[in-house]
DNA sequence: AATTATAATTGGAATAATTCTTGATTGCGA
DNA sequence: TCGCAATCAAGAATTATTCCAATTATAATT
């Protein structure tokens, strides 16, 4: 339970289609775990969560339905080191913390009016598409 | 030819031993790789370049020598998404900017003086041991 | 210098995440 | 309803990396 940024929409608010994705039940089951499980999950955390309701679906599906839904724009994929992808619905701009002790992974946002040209020295003429940030460290157990 | 936030050594700077690591044929080889080649190269990479050097290496070995290299902090291992894990010899804390167009990858320093914490919502009390930092994007080509 | 111990190297097999392939199914429009 | 395209399932294939067992090199000790 770490994001606060998005609410968790309840089952019903899944749309049909999102901006041309057929949303197929396997493609909605898939989104609504990692509307759940907010910590994360790998493509295999989703496929053992999700067989409760299709018990028949496969991991290759979930693979399938994952990527369909980063492609469309309505969940992301992120990558720690060389570890499985996992997968957030956090769509805001955001950074993640990886806690080495409890091997929890936070979400980060920025302060707002930060411009990473102010923070970086960025190669002339560079103009950033996308940003990511990862951090490793612990949490003072104050 | 992107970092040059360290100058090459020549060969024979290369030290025998480093922090307790010692400095066989194999490594001394694939670190001098890594100091001529500043394009991140992939394991396969130095293996590839290695040869021409040390005929019968093995790839196992270059994962090794990377690896001790590494672990010894002579070397930094990167990675991008689910990529081979690529390795640089820049020791100075960087991210990296991907240039979509050319795929070169380029080493991008921090502004002096910036504060992680002052851009970043971090939660309370964490203490950041690493920083990652991926841009991606074009140069516009001014 | 010979012996013993320790660490490194090799080549190939094993692993794990992911992608690909193929054939079956589904759902929708004509 | 028929046909078409998209999706799904199952398993095979791929790829980067690690593991393993045997050999070789290096260092330490006598």
């Amino acid at each position: 339970m770490v994001s606060k940024t998005r609410e968790i929409p309840s089952e019903t608010e899944i749309p049909e289609e999102i901006s041309g994705l057929r949303m197929t039940r396997q493609r909605q089951e898939v989104y609504r775990i990692l509307q759940l499980d907010r910590n994360h999950p790998t493509a295999n955390d989703v496929f053992m969560r999700v067989k409760d309701r299709l018990p028949n679906i496969s991991l290759a599906t979930v693979y399938n339905c994952l990527e369909a839904l980063v492609q469309h724009g309505i969940i992301r994929q992120v990558n720690f080191e060389r570890e499985s992808s996992r997968y957030c619905p956090n769509l805001s701009e955001h950074g993640h913390f990886h806690d080495a002790v409890t091997g929890v992974i936070h979400d980060i946002d920025f302060k707002p009016g930060v411009n990473l040209a102010d923070v970086l020295n960025l190669p002339p003429g560079a103009v950033i598409d996308d940003v990511e940030i990862t951090l490793r460290g612990k949490l003072a157990s104050a």
